[in-house]
DNA sequence: CCAAGCACCTGACGGC
DNA sequence: TGCCGTCAGGTGCTTG
């Protein structure tokens, strides 16, 4: 669910609210899709001081005082939060009882999320995280846009192909082909290097917006203390099939492009297929 | 090698 | 009311 705004706003309200606590206990509610049996796993929790909490592309990363690292895939609907322990529920996948009475819970409706333990210096040998392009807010968009018009294929396929650009999901890519006024079908080798400029300028400012706003809230995403962010007030497109440009009043279209719906305006993101 | 399609899951919503 | 189809913020495997 999250992208990467909503889980940078979690990980820094979790490493806020979470470094120096101590999980005294950890239980887990039907762990499917955890790489290692929860028999394993939890051993290595208990007992264990949070030392840092962090994010890279989708994933939230939390090291722990033994060198271990916890990684957190949230996919479409998993949530971590923190706050007073509860009974468990039934989309609860990990809960983490600290010692001040708090409680961490990651919760999966969907179940599409996992959680990971990695030892010390495994983390950096995880396939997807050697596989994953770098981070759109740290990079120059000069070579961000290098690397998005380096193949074919459309650029909503590009910005969302997590090894060429990371963190960047439906909504995101949405806004930011809007606001570069590019269309999400234009051919990615064939947009001006200029243009691809622009739009991963683009891509950082509605990143830093959104970051601002407390990351978007669709259907169920809250941030780790249980906040809704604010950023879904600003979409210019995602979301508004149908409704007005807010810039020239052409209704909105949608359509799957790279196997997802993708809305913008037909008008101020013309280019017939990226042809201009 | 590549893009498309589907699989993984559950729940919400709209139409009939 | 209830059934059915459609859709959902992501990734990864299979297929053509």
């Amino acid at each position: 669910m999250p992208e990467l705004p909503e889980v940078e706003v979690i990980a820094r309200g979790l490493d806020r609210t979470l470094k120096g606590r101590t999980v005294v206990r950890a239980a887990h509610a039907e762990l499917t899709r955890l790489s290692d049996p929860a028999v394993e796993l939890l051993p290595r929790i208990e007992g264990r001081t949070i030392a840092r909490v962090h994010r890279r592309a989708k994933v939230l990363l939390m090291d722990l005082d033994n060198g271990w690292t916890l990684a957190f895939h949230l996919k479409m609907t998993g949530r971590v939060v923190h706050g007073p322990a509860r009974a468990p529920n039934g989309h609860d996948r990990l809960l983490l009882l600290l010692d001040d009475g708090s409680q961490l819970s990651f919760s999966d409706m969907r179940r599409f999320g996992y959680v990971r333990a990695f030892p010390p210096g495994e983390l950096m040998n995880w396939e997807f995280l050697r596989k994953v392009g770098p981070e759109p807010l740290a990079t120059d968009p000069a070579e961000l846009a290098g690397r998005i018009g380096c193949k074919g294929g459309c650029l909503k396929g590009r910005l969302l192909d997590q090894s060429v650009v990371a963190g960047v999901g439906n909504i995101y890519a949405d806004e930011s082909l809007f606001r570069a006024g590019l269309h999400p079908e234009a051919r990615a080798d064939r947009v001006a290097p200029e243009r691809l400029r622009t739009l991963c300028c683009e891509l950082q400012a509605v990143l830093r917006q959104a970051i601002a706003e407390n990351g978007s809230s669709i259907r169920d995403y809250v941030n780790a203390d249980g906040d809704a962010g604010a950023f879904q007030n600003s979409f210019n497109v995602y979301g508004r099939k149908g409704e007005p440009c807010r810039v020239c009043g052409t209704p909105l279209e949608a359509r799957k492009v790279a196997g997802r719906t993708s809305t913008f305006c037909p008008h101020c993101q013309a280019g017939e297929r990226g042809k201009r």
